[in-house]
DNA sequence: AAGCCGTATTTTATCGATAATATGACGGCA
DNA sequence: TGCCGTCATATTATCGATAAAATACGGCTT
């Protein structure tokens, strides 16, 4: 329980805290002899550093944080590739988590908690441009995600529209003609819902198609749950429909869910596509055509970002828009 | 770039640090008027606390992490479910990961890492009983997993050997004669996967069925891909079967993804029961049957073990096995 | 008027490591 | 012999907050 301090190696090694201090950190040059003892003290005590003494003092932690609406999904899965880029730089990454909601955003990015880390890399979900303006910190920061944010971050996000408008003009090449935007939204406060509606507009648009106010269908949460209760709520309410754009794959799950339960066959009755393309996509019956990111694309910009600040760029802010592409699989008529 | 500390807000509020404190942690009782002068120094000068600081000095982060093999799947959904009961009690939750591998589990569970936090959560996914034991912390700590772990640990595992036992004896219930223990191993090193075969065994000889060994059907990572691929060579060697139990709804979904694409239907040609129950086994058709261990009793259970630690309660350590139901859906005959 | 008390506030010491600076020992060279 | 430079190691001051101990002060008692 009582800790091992540097100065308890030191006394045992008959030497000062300070050479203990350089034996470990390589930083002065320590006579041969010496930091043989030095290392037998360490292993004989079993010592290992304090590192909130050394953030303290040193002003550096190693330490990266991801900051995230919720663990699983989406961010789950874009985390597990940006730790190893953090891990090849020496550091370590941990996940934090908001709930989306916007108190305990702005609560994770408060200039306290930021504190214990290097760098931070901030997916925005709850927080609005004038909020995020008022986030002043000293820290390394990229900011992920779907919303507009002020010019001076570092920001990573999606051809959110020109994903849409590929799987839109995928499923009508393919003979929809009545595409549902599940999940989309005319809030444009919501950036990622109403840009990827603006996408599926503008492909009915480009295809010479009228815009259906009644084909976009709202969610009230991104879960498959909330995806299936709205489609199940479409089809019972006799609207006619032979397409479906699922904001994201996680509501795609869900709207596949009630598609199967309503006997509509995928993608003979109706064509179905996602955006993320999450590794289930690959797997789920028939295979859903989603519309890719490139998660270790954006991961590796991000980081890259990230790391550029960290290591004193001060130079402007870049606004990255990540590439899409529509990976084509069973779930549309395009596909295998 | 240059901090504000509470020395500076003192000198604004011409006060000593130490009344800067009583007021902002409420300890000592401050009078009214020199509070409010506190109070509008810290607003003037954007004042916040260091909480580096802080920990060096009380010795408390009210910061508990989960750490955890992989961010995604499994593992985000259990740690959604575990932050909102640590902040329940006015901590935070952060996760950090192992990559599954030994070496990154025992740097993560190192004394100088396991500083940052109150008390840890951590899912053994690599280590041994022998390697666990040579983690010696003071720091509150519950395991979580199913590996073999020493007494002193308080941890919480599922009733594996049940869970695929029910699941098993359901599908032999509904007609299933040849059974795949897909993910399973002999290996008794993981005690996941054998305990689960365990189950899958007494079901078969509960039944009076043989046992064959061509049946367990190893993977070679706990993916969906490693699942689809597994089976599918299962499908090419011919070997007859009409049931699957897989390991992990994960691999579950790969056996569906390999059992569509080979044309054998769900449930009629050959039933599949998965095991974790995760969120997106409600929703891939025609819904996965699934072993259900209760994430939210999991982590409460956990939580509750860890809050009590970092009470400083000091009984002896409790090893809880958490139940198990079986979750019928369409993905065996007894489903809707 | 001296003594005491309780409350408000300040002083001092400390958590553990490390940057910056100082000291000491030894060899080389005039 | 005396002075200087170099390398190894030690001292000192500091990061920012806070626990514990000390002090200041007004009021009250006797």
């Amino acid at each position: 329980m009582a800790r091992v301090t540097m100065a308890d190696v030191a006394r045992e090694a008959g030497v000062s805290a300070m050479t203990v201090s350089n034996v470990l950190n390589e930083r002065l040059p320590v006579n041969e002899p010496t930091r043989a003892r030095v290392m037998a003290a360490v292993a004989a005590l079993g010592y290992e550093v304090n590192l909130t003494a050394r953030h303290l003092r040193a002003g550096r932690t190693d330490t990266v944080a991801f900051i995230v609406p919720s663990f699983h999904d989406y961010f789950g899965e874009i985390a597990d590739k940006i730790a190893p880029l953090i891990e090849a730089d020496g550091r370590h990454l941990v996940l934090e988590r908001t709930s989306a909601s916007p108190e305990y955003e702005m609560a994770a990015v408060s200039v306290a908690r930021l504190q214990f880390y290097d760098g931070v890399l901030l997916s925005v979900a709850g927080l609005d441009r004038d909020q995020l303006d008022r986030v002043r910190t000293p820290k390394p920061i990229v900011l992920l995600g779907e919303r507009d944010v002020p010019d001076r971050f570092n920001h990573v996000r999606l051809a959110n529209e020109e994903g849409a408008r590929l799987a839109t003009a995928h499923m009508i090449e393919h003979g929809s003609r009545r595409i549902l935007a599940l999940g989309c939204t005319f809030d444009t406060a919501h950036m990622m819902s109403s840009d990827r509606r603006v996408g599926w507009e503008r492909a009915l648009r480009d295809a010479g198609l009228d815009v259906d106010a009644r084909h976009v269908v709202p969610v009230s949460t991104y879960t498959s749950a909330a995806g299936r209760d709205a489609l199940l709520d479409v089809i019972a309410s006799g609207l006619p429909f032979d397409g479906v754009f699922a904001v994201t794959d996680v509501i795609a799950l869900g709207a596949i869910a009630a598609l199967a339960e309503s006997g509509l066959r995928v993608p003979v009755d109706v064509q179905l596509a996602g955006f993320d393309n999450l590794d289930m996509a690959r797997f789920v019956p028939p295979g859903l055509t989603s519309v890719d990111a490139n998660h270790e694309g954006v991961a590796e910009t991000a980081v890259g970002l990230l790391r550029r600040q960290m290591a004193g760029w001060t130079g402007p802010a870049e606004h990255v828009v990540a590439p899409v592409r529509l990976v084509v699989r069973g779930s549309t008529r395009g596909g295998a």
